[in-house]
DNA sequence: CGCAATCTTGCACAGCGGGCAAGATCGGCA
DNA sequence: TGCCGATCTTGCCCGCTGTGCAAGATTGCG
């Protein structure tokens, strides 16, 4: 269903792509569609709502020795990591389609933010600091998250980018470390 | 017409604040309403874009010689510094809105992302980067948003919170000089 | 086999978004 | 002042969407 969902999106573009059809190609009733998701958009981001979870979940499966940055440049790479080669082309073009088209930018920017409210709690477990309490973990969090997209959208606009894996290696480091000024000597 | 907006959905909730009825409150017709905004939560959110907007607005507007991250300090505190006293009540409804109800946060977040693109621009400027070609400034501005997110958040949430231009100093400083584990010594 | 819990479906309806064309309003210009 | 073009507003209309409801199908367990 979901798997219909992208790939009419897709080839005819998110307007043309009617529920309707959608229902129809995943051969399920319009109604059926409706208690799953909450429309298009949430079938369309739910693929890249489990690979964002998962961060978190491969995060809390780190080893409390090692250190921070080193689990959480892990776990973000870690959907990566699934993906036998180059990532799963479906998700990519999923990921395209939802950045480039403004009624389904709203639902990816959401899937990341629950995503980013998971990652906190585990950076405050680990880190014995509350998310309540402390900016820590929920900086950590939206820190590591902003790398990711980051890395992820100049991977997505480049002509010929470096790896994913490497991108994302790198937007990490720089936010783990600190961003001075570049251009102040 | 944005104030009806968001008046009638802070009364009765989003669901039930009907476009009709936001605009027999401000006087126009639906049709007009379709014709300025995409929808009730891109109404609602107006006012939060022009705020966010206005960030790198002022930015642009520092001089060079300002060391960076005073500069971006400077821009992240100055929509407080529109608001005499405390922050405009209707505007912190609106965050309060946008952030608790599924249907409004997408927007919201739209929001962030148009004003965040627009900072890495200017950061771009200012630093003698390339948007298109280094991490540098699109991790900047996105680590800036996600530090304001975060400070707004935990001051929107908290009991007694201390003054918001005084969270979003202090997660501004943290962001800027790096996240190293605090629970490692 | 039988029953209960869950899932799926069809129906119906209000709300929404937007194309279109007619009318209103406003600005500049002679 | 009076005219005209540009922009803004409105009403009409239609297809798409989301959801409450109730009936029917399916599954799993004893």
């Amino acid at each position: 269903m979901i798997r219909a969902a992208v790939r009419l999106a897709v080839e005819r573009g998110v307007e043309n792509a009617l529920i309707e059809d959608i229902t129809a190609a995943a051969g399920v009733s319009h109604r059926t569609f409706s208690n799953y998701f909450g429309g298009k958009a949430e079938a369309i981001a739910a693929r890249h709502l489990d690979r964002a979870r998962g961060v978190a979940e491969v995060l809390r499966g780190r080893p409390a020795s090692e250190p921070l940055w080193d689990a959480i440049t892990y776990a973000a790479l870690s959907p990566y990591r699934a993906d036998r080669k180059s990532p799963d082309p479906e998700w990519t073009a999923s990921i395209r389609l939802m950045t480039s088209e403004p009624s389904l930018l709203g639902e990816f920017l959401k899937t990341n933010a629950i995503a980013e409210r998971e990652l906190a709690e585990v950076v405050a477990e680990r880190t014995g600091t509350r998310v309540g309490r402390d900016l820590y973990p929920r900086l950590v969090a939206a820190t590591v998250w902003a790398a990711v997209e980051v890395a992820t959208d100049k991977w997505l606009t480049t002509a010929k980018p470096a790896p994913i894996t490497q991108l994302v290696r790198n937007a990490l480091r720089q936010v783990a470390a600190g961003l001075p000024d570049p251009s102040a000597e």
